[in-house]
DNA sequence: CTGTATCCTAAGCGATACTG
DNA sequence: CAGTATCGCTTAGGATACAG
């Protein structure tokens, strides 16, 4: 075992690839092929924080569009990740929350959103670097 | 502190959304957004396991395109989280691999894949009951 | 072998108007 | 309040052909 190895640990996943007849039924892919879309990570974050009615949603991300509010959250119930309660008041009332799923997902999707948060300084700085050569002449 | 605050740990992430005047400007979606394509993964993965040629990677991935594979991959070197090296030899050499900022990118990127190949069975599952119903009237 | 260039389609997404 | 319906734009991405 290298030093890499050790650095990367011993969580290696699974082949994503040769092992499917199908390279589309690879389930991991099928997963987070899902969660790769433009606004289910920020509303599972918002969800994690605390169950949110609708509008409260559309306040908590304001540039999210009403239709991809609904699809999105849909989407996620679909999976499993968040449940969907409605309360048939006037005007109608409905919540939506973490499902234990869904709460599992959180500390791997944190840890990704972390070091997307300490690293992103470098990667502006390479991407900087990348672009600028042409960009400068 | 929760029991579920300690499961989802101490590393929340900062606000994604009303910190930012203009919304599209969080650090956090910009390096994540560009994860989230179809192949980016599936190739950061595949050079965990160790460097490779660009032929060897198609080969490693069986579905991608050229086309997908060479801008995938410039978008990761951009990034900054994979190197390329090009041997001038006849024909050309073109080796591609992780650098330290991708290495070190592969812990929670894997925790994630992880997760998901752990909860595919259960999300597959709440998918045919939320799809069932109206299939089976 | 390692790409580029071109064309084309499908999907994602936003804007807007309407509804119980 | 919490959606749905419709439209149209824009982009991601596949197929194919060509090139150094």
């Amino acid at each position: 075992m290298t030093m890499e190895d050790r650095f990367v640990g011993a969580d290696s996943p699974t082949d994503l690839t040769t092992s499917y007849s199908d390279h589309r039924a690879c389930p991991v892919r099928d997963v987070l092929d899902r969660l790769g879309d433009k606004w289910s990570t920020l509303i599972l974050v918002t969800l994690s924080q605390s169950p949110q009615r609708f509008n409260a949603l559309t306040r908590a991300v304001p540039d999210i569009s009403r239709r991809m509010l609904t699809e999105t959250l849909r989407h996620l119930e679909r999976d499993g990740l968040i449940w969907r309660k409605v309360t048939p008041s006037t005007p109608p009332m409905v919540s939506y929350g973490l499902t234990p799923l869904g709460t599992s997902l959180m500390p791997p999707l944190n840890a990704l959103i972390a070091w997307a948060e300490r690293n992103q300084p470098e990667i502006a700085a390479v991407r900087a670097r990348f672009d600028g050569p042409i960009a400068n002449g």
